[in-house]
DNA sequence: GAGTATACTTACCTGCAAGTAAGCTAAGGA
DNA sequence: TCCTTAGCTTACTTGCAGGTAAGTATACTC
């Protein structure tokens, strides 16, 4: 019992880590059943078919997200702080060896993916894009931030920076993440 | 003779196609010999392996964008159409069905890549950058845009901005695309 | 103590990936 | 005419991918 628990949990924790290093197909369980001690088939059992294991690391990933950024993506307060929040967690995931988010390791064969599995990413990022619409709105009016045009468009470019910085950095190294970082804030007006 | 130029020259159109596809590990010898008519050896009679294959991808890729871009990365005149040129090509990569540049193609696993790989694809976002930064600074200076910050780290962000949204426009369709590109419009203070 | 469920392992299978070696064919030159 | 070379095909090989079926050990139940 016990021991089933953990080796379900080790094998989600392997995987998920695999899965934000390398993305969807860039493991095997080869690479989650050696390092584990484990045989493939004994992750077979507890996932039948990859699908099923992607499914349950979509809404690990969900439940690690909402946990870590839980702080600064509270209601209210001001909105300077909370999109740190967001830079500075990204930063985060890359220095732990995170360089992929889901939502970029699943857009390789996006195309292939169950609709189910497309529908919770989608969620996802409508969920985090509407975090920072309401961030970039209640910012602007509270002269925390100045910018040109609706917050929702301009929050998803703010996002598509971030995504695309996050695949720039794994190339160029962490620093042009940071150097994106500075050209956000003084594109909002952001005063030291 | 001309039979095997002939051949040569459909692998590396196919290879390409594939490549901007679905990106470095997303096709097979197979999708390019099945569709040509050839046997799989054929291209390895070409190519002995396929970094082989890809380094004159990356070849044909600049050659490929120096002569699409040669109208709007021209030296002097007004910054944007040049800018509005860059839009417009990778509108147009994606509805010709090339969602993919071949930096987000190599990103995958770029780790793994041999070092003359990454050397020239590093060259080429460089040269990109280099045209970008030129393209801002000239326009700031023509009074055609107005943005904060150093001309290098504006385009830097412009084009990680692009480089994300074609990630989220393979998921979410072109329109996104085009969204982005009115909000850079917007914070360039581009007025129509 | 017999039966049953859980959590695996052992031992397979199929399929496809890249790659190779040897043979065939047509063209071109000595 | 013979020989060579280019440009393939045929027929493999190795290796890994995901997946399955049958067996085994342990614990839990009645």
């Amino acid at each position: 019992m016990t021991e089933a628990i953990a080796t379900r949990d080790q094998i989600i924790s392997k995987a998920f880590e695999l899965m934000l290093q390398r993305g969807l197909n860039g493991f095997s369980y080869r690479d989650i059943s050696g390092p584990l001690g484990i045989k493939n088939a004994a992750i077979h059992y507890h996932f039948p078919n990859k699908m099923d294991l992607i499914r349950v690391l979509i809404e690990e990933n969900h439940q690690v997200l909402r946990k870590s950024t839980a702080e600064f993506m509270a209601y209210g307060g001001p909105a300077v702080p909370q999109l740190e929040g967001l830079f500075a967690f990204t930063l985060k995931q890359h220095k732990i060896g995170r360089p992929i988010c889901m939502v970029g390791a699943l857009s390789v064969d996006y195309d292939e993916l169950p609709d189910e599995i497309k529908r919770a990413n989608d969620q996802f990022m409508k969920d985090t894009n509407t975090w920072l619409t309401r961030v970039l709105q209640t910012g602007r009016e509270q002269n925390e931030f100045t910018f040109q045009g609706e917050p929702g468009i301009k929050a998803m470019s703010i996002l598509a920076t971030i995504q695309g910085g996050r695949q720039l950095a794994r190339i160029h190294g962490v620093s042009i993440l940071e150097t994106l970082f500075s050209q956000i804030r003084l594109d909002l007006g952001i005063t030291p």
